[in-house]
RNA sequence: GGCGCUAUCGUCUAGGGGUUAGGACGUGAGAUUCUCAAUCUCAAAACCCGGGUUCGAUUCCCGGUAGCGCUACCA
C-alpha cells in the first residue's frame, strides 16, 4: 500500500485566509490520522502578485497554528524546467498546442460574445493549425502559449469524497492553457505535475476548485499517471452568505492573532466550520480531532464564519489556560501596550501572577488583560464616564471612600476576610448598603464599573495602591462637585 | 448567460421513511450576587417550495427557487 501523502497548496498573494487555515487543518489531521504525510507546497507561479514575505508569514501562520509539515515548503517558482519539460512532452504527443492567439485578441472575442450575450469558450483558432502554419507564426515573431487538447466528446467524472459523484462533458471545457506565452506555467499544470512528482494520493482543497478537477484529471490521464483522490471543502462564507473577504472584516490568521485569539481557539473553532466529531462534542484539542477526524464526515455545504462563536470558544480556551502558558502571553501584550515593567518578572512577580489569574476569568481575549484589566498594571487610568454615572452619584460618596481609605490603612491583616469585614462594618456604620460602598471602591480602584469582585481586587492591588486610589478618588469627587474638575491622572 | 454544487433554528450542525427533529453559539427570563463574567434552571427559535414514490415524507426521486462556485496567458 502507498503512503498516504496530501499537501497544502497556498499562493502567496495575501496572508494566511482562514478558509486556507482550514483547509490545511483538515490536510494535516487527515494526515495524521493516516499516518501520512503532509506536504507544503508554495505556489507562485504568478510572478505580478506572488510575494516572498507573503510566502514567510504563511509559514509563520501556520506554525502558530501548530501545523507542521513533514515535506516541504517546494516553491513551485524553483520548478519552472520541470513544467516545461513536461509541458515539451505533452506538445509532441499531441496532447497540446502551441496557440497564437494574444490576449488582446482573445479579450476581443470575450467581450463580443458577451455583448451578444453568447456564451464565450476558446475558439479552438490555434487548434488545428498545420505545421507551416506554426512556422510562419514563429517567423512573424509571434509569441505562442500552449493549451491543452480537450477531447471533443465526452465526459469526465470523478467521485469526490465529499460532494460524491461529479460529471462534465468535455463539451464544457475549453482548451485552457498550460504554459503562458512567457513560458510560464498556469496553475493546472503545475499543480497536477507537483502533485504527480511529489506522490499527493489525496487532493484536499477548496470546492471552489471542482470545477479545475476534469481539467487536471485530463492531464493526469495524458500523462499516462495515476489520478488522486479528491475531497473539496465547502468554503467559508460572510454573514452576508458571501464569500469571505476583507469587506466582512479580519479573514487572515495573523489579524486574529493580533485581536488576542488562541491558535488552539482559532484551530478548534476553523475546525467544526464543516466538521462535526462522531461524539459530537465541541471543545478538542488537535488530539482529539485526529483520533476522530473522517472525511465522509465533512459537510457538504458552506458555512458561515460567525466570529461571535469564536469569541466565545476564545474565552473558554483562556479560562482553562495554566498560568505558565498564559503569563508569556500576557508579557507580550503588556509591552505592546506599554504597560510591561521589568519588576513584574521579578520583585513584583507575584502580584503580576494574581493579577492575571484574577483577570483571566472574564477576558475574551488576550487585549482584555491590557484593555479592561489595565488598572492592574499601572497607575494611569482613567474613570470610565459611565461607571462614574452609574456609581459615583451619591454625593455622599467622597466621604465614604475617604473614610474607607483611612480605616484600610490602619488594617492588619490585610486580606479578603479583613479588608470585607472592614468595608461592610463601615457601611453600616454610615447606614448605607454595603453594594453602594463596595460599587464605589471598585470604580475608585480600577476605574471601571466592571472588574473581579472588590475584595479580591483589594488584596491583589496591595494596600498602599488601595488606599492611594480611595483617597485620590475622594478628591476626584469632592473637585468635582467644586467648580472646576480636574482629570484623575493629573490628581495624583 | 453556460456549466457545476448546495439547501434542518439568526449562526455552526446532529439526525433520518413513523422522533416531543437533538446539541452548541447567540438571544430572552430567572437563580446567585458586589458590578461583570462564570455557573445553574427555563424559554423562544428550523426541516426552501411544488410534484411524485409510499399506508406514511423533513428524510428517497424529479422539477422549481435561492445561494455559492467556475466560466483568465489568477491560484
Amino acid at each position: 500500500m502507498e503512503p498516504i501523502r496530501v499537501r497544502f497548496a497556498p499562493s502567496p498573494t495575501g496572508y494566511l485566509h482562514v478558509g486556507g487555515a482550514r483547509t490545511a487543518l483538515y490536510n494535516w489531521l487527515f494526515a495524521r490520522r493516516e499516518r501520512g504525510v503532509f506536504v507544503l507546497r508554495i505556489e507562485d507561479t504568478d510572478v505580478d502578485r506572488s510575494r516572498p514575505e507573503l510566502a514567510q508569514a504563511i509559514l509563520d501562520s501556520l506554525k502558530w497554528l501548530g501545523l507542521h509539515w513533514d515535506e516541504g515548503p517546494y516553491f513551485q517558482s524553483q520548478r519552472l524546467d520541470r513544467y516545461r519539460a513536461v509541458a515539451a512532452r505533452l506538445e509532441d504527443a499531441g496532447a497540446a498546442y502551441p496557440c497564437f492567439c494574444s490576449a488582446d485578441e482573445l479579450q476581443q472575442k470575450r467581450e463580443r460574445a458577451a455583448a451578444e450575450h453568447r456564451a464565450w469558450k476558446y475558439d479552438g483558432h490555434c487548434r488545428n493549425l498545420s505545421d507551416a502554419d506554426r512556422a510562419r507564426q514563429r517567423a512573424e515573431g509571434r509569441a505562442s502559449a500552449l493549451r491543452f487538447r480537450v477531447p471533443e466528446s465526452g465526459a469526465t467524472s470523478f467521485d469526490d469524497q465529499v460532494f460524491g459523484s461529479i460529471k462534465l462533458a468535455h463539451s464544457d471545457l475549453e482548451d485552457f492553457v498550460l504554459l503562458r506565452s512567457d513560458g510560464n506555467p498556469t496553475y493546472h499544470l503545475s499543480v497536477v505535475v507537483d502533485d504527480l512528482d511529489m506522490k499527493i494520493t489525496h487532493v484536499i482543497r477548496g470546492a471552489d476548485h471542482i470545477s479545475n478537477t476534469p481539467k487536471q484529471i485530463l492531464l493526469f490521464q495524458a500523462l499516462d499517471a495515476a489520478v488522486p483522490n479528491f475531497a473539496h471543502l465547502p468554503l467559508i462564507l460572510g454573514p452576508d452568505r458571501q464569500r469571505l473577504s476583507k469587506r466582512h472584516g479580519a479573514t487572515s490568521v495573523s489579524a486574529y492573532q493580533e485581536q488576542g485569539i488562541l491558535p488552539e481557539a482559532l484551530v478548534n473553532f476553523l475546525a467544526l466550520l464543516g466538521w462535526t466529531p462522531p461524539n459530537q462534542k465541541e471543545l478538542l484539542s488537535l488530539e482529539e480531532m485526529v483520533e476522530m477526524f473522517s472525511i465522509e464526515a465533512v459537510s457538504k455545504s458552506n458555512a458561515v464564519f460567525d466570529t461571535e462563536k469564536l469569541a466565545w470558544m476564545n474565552s473558554e480556551y483562556l479560562r482553562h489556560l495554566p498560568l505558565s502558558r498564559l503569563l508569556p502571553l500576557i508579557q507580550r501584550e503588556l509591552e505592546s501596550a506599554g504597560l510591561w515593567q521589568t519588576a513584574f518578572a521579578d520583585k513584583e512577580r507575584e502580584k503580576f501572577e494574581k493579577s492575571v489569574t484574577l483577570l483571566q476569568s472574564r477576558a475574551r481575549n488576550l487585549k482584555d488583560f491590557s484593555g479592561f484589566g489595565r488598572a492592574f498594571f499601572t497607575d494611569h487610568f482613567e474613570y470610565d464616564p459611565e461607571a462614574v454615572k452609574k456609581f459615583w452619584k451619591d454625593p455622599v460618596l467622597a466621604d465614604l471612600l475617604e473614610a474607607l481609605a483611612q480605616r484600610l490603612e490602619k488594617l492588619l491583616p490585610f486580606d479578603l476576610e479583613s479588608t470585607e469585614k472592614c468595608l461592610r462594618s463601615l457601611a453600616e456604620e454610615k447606614g448605607v448598603k454595603a453594594g453602594v460602598l463596595i460599587n464605589g471602591a471598585r470604580v475608585a480602584l480600577t476605574g471601571q464599573a466592571v472588574a473581579p469582585g472588590l475584595f479580591e481586587v483589594m488584596t491583589t492591588l496591595g494596600q498602599d495602591a488601595v488606599v492611594n486610589r480611595l483617597h485620590r478618588a475622594a478628591r476626584f469627587l469632592t473637585e468635582q462637585t467644586a467648580p472646576h474638575s480636574v482629570s484623575p491622572v493629573d490628581s495624583h
